[in-house]
DNA sequence: AACTATTGATACCTAATAAGTATGGAATTG
DNA sequence: CAATTCCATACTTATTAGGTATCAATAGTT
């Protein structure tokens, strides 16, 4: 008995009709005789009755009819089924992330991620945070690491932590007594900022401590990443306020990171994801870039 | 795809080595190979990883053996009902009844039992109890209906009715005004009896009947049928005492019945059958015949 | 009532495919 | 390091599915 068998049964117990049965199957009628009856015979049941140019089926084949139907229904939706965790596990992964984004922790993740899906390839790509709520919502990214607020509804968002900034200046070994004395130095200095297209939220945050600090910036250079801006500084091209995350992991560069004081303004960095994308992949992900967190 | 395919990555499954998978199968390596790669190639999902001569299930194949296992179990529990139902409506009934059962009645049933049972083929036995006793024992003959008692701890016995018993005379236009006339008659008249060694309860009955009119039958002739003793009575040959229910029967033949009173003798009409025998036909027999009678 | 058309079954033939053998490349085992 | 074993692939053979022709029986049409 094969497959075919009981789709020819299925099909001649739908018709009741031999010849419509074989024009449906794309079989001429003969061999759909024989397949019948080589099922009969290995079940050694009749399965029609065969009266008068009419064909009607047994009780038998009446019972073997919903059997085959329930099999044939099971075996479709696990075909699916297999199909749809293959996909999930055998696919892509694009990942967006800010250039502030703790690389070391991600890569963690993603290195844990490959024991439970090892034939997943992950895209990463550091791109701004407008950027990625573009591309997400266009689905060119699965998943979003970037900076609040998001706004789209059709994102789902995620918040990770809570950054406070801190200011950065060229390893100099200067040293301020009071915040003020701070304040004057960073008045009289250039300043190097983000591209306020790509996180226009981010930059009003920067011009706001600014404020809170007495002076306004003098915004000489502008960069997209903030590797860029940790060089230029390393360089002794100016000043900048970057979040408080990147001390840690840029803590060799020959800059100095100087806390701020009664300054209580933060970025709020989140995961955003599409709701609909099903994948079991990304389901992973988030949950374990959120629990490695805690 | 082909349930070959499906056998054979169930096998593959279980055993995580081809090798060993082909023998179980009957089959040589290579092909086993080819047909496990088709079945993946078909459903475009890889089932197995292959690594440093190591067979495993990817999750999509261990989700799928899961699968397999199962249509298989469903198919087997299906072959294996589709043949109890071929065999309990295709094949024979074999019903024992003694010559004095009302036919039509069971022709009746008969009737109603090719609607609910087309391809039941019944065979019938017009035979004496003792006969159907042992007849039933030893699995030649499905149900019988007969007269109680019957001493078989094989059988399970079903009380169909009570037939108390009439006398019956040939068509001479005899009246009598007292069963004690009726007595003396009887008494002068040869008898038409059963052969005993068929039915020897059912003679002492007959003995004891007349013991209770006062007489000792004289027993002239010996018959193992009522159609036979019925036929010689309208003949002349003699007078015997039947069951009651024969008079519904035989209303036609030019004989007389003559009711008995104060005489309570009968005789139990009954089924029985081996309750082992698991028969559907068997089992919707004995439920309407039963019911037919109420 | 006679004739024609249609049905499912069977005989014979051809095309397609399953399975066999030989062998390769890579890894394991002794 | 050599021998053995594993699964995959190439080529060949055996088996089987499906085709055509046709039969016997019945239904439908005239």
């Amino acid at each position: 008995m094969e497959l075919r068998h009981l789709l020819y049964f299925k099909t001649v117990a739908e018709e009741l009709h031999f010849r419509n049965a074989a024009l449906k199957l794309f079989i001429s009628q003969p061999p759909l005789s024989r397949q019948i009856k080589e099922l009969e015979d290995e079940l050694g049941v009749l399965l029609f009755t065969r009266k008068n140019k009419r064909v009607s089926l047994t009780d038998a084949g009446a019972y073997f009819k919903v059997e085959v139907d329930a099999i044939f229904a099971r075996l479709e939706e696990s075909k699916s089924i297999v199909q749809q965790i293959h996909k999930s596990e055998s696919g892509e992964l694009k990942i967006g992330y800010i250039s502030s984004v703790y690389q070391s922790h991600l890569a963690d993740v993603l290195i844990a991620m490959r024991d439970v899906f090892p034939h997943i390839k992950t895209n990463l790509f550091e791109i701004p945070t407008l950027t990625q709520i573009k591309a997400l919502e266009q689905g060119n990214l699965d998943v979003g690491i970037l900076r609040a607020p998001v706004h789209s509804d059709q994102l789902t968002v995620q918040t990770l932590f809570f950054d406070p900034f801190i200011v950065v200046i060229p390893a100099s070994g200067l040293t301020f007594n009071t915040q003020a004395e701070l304040a004057a130095y960073l008045k009289n200095s250039p300043f190097i900022f983000f591209n306020k297209d790509f996180a226009p939220s981010y930059n009003d945050k920067l011009i706001e401590i600014c404020g809170r600090m007495g002076f306004k910036p003098t915004i000489v250079h502008e960069a997209n990443n903030v590797h860029s801006i940790l060089q230029l500084i390393e360089a002794g091209l100016g000043v900048s306020i970057l979040p408080y995350s990147l001390k840690r992991q840029y803590g060799n560069l020959k800059v100095s990171y100087i806390e701020l004081e009664n300054i209580p303004v933060n970025t709020e960095v989140v995961l955003a994801y599409k709701p609909t994308n099903k994948s079991a992949a990304l389901r992973w992900f988030i949950e374990n870039y959120l629990s490695e967190l805690e």
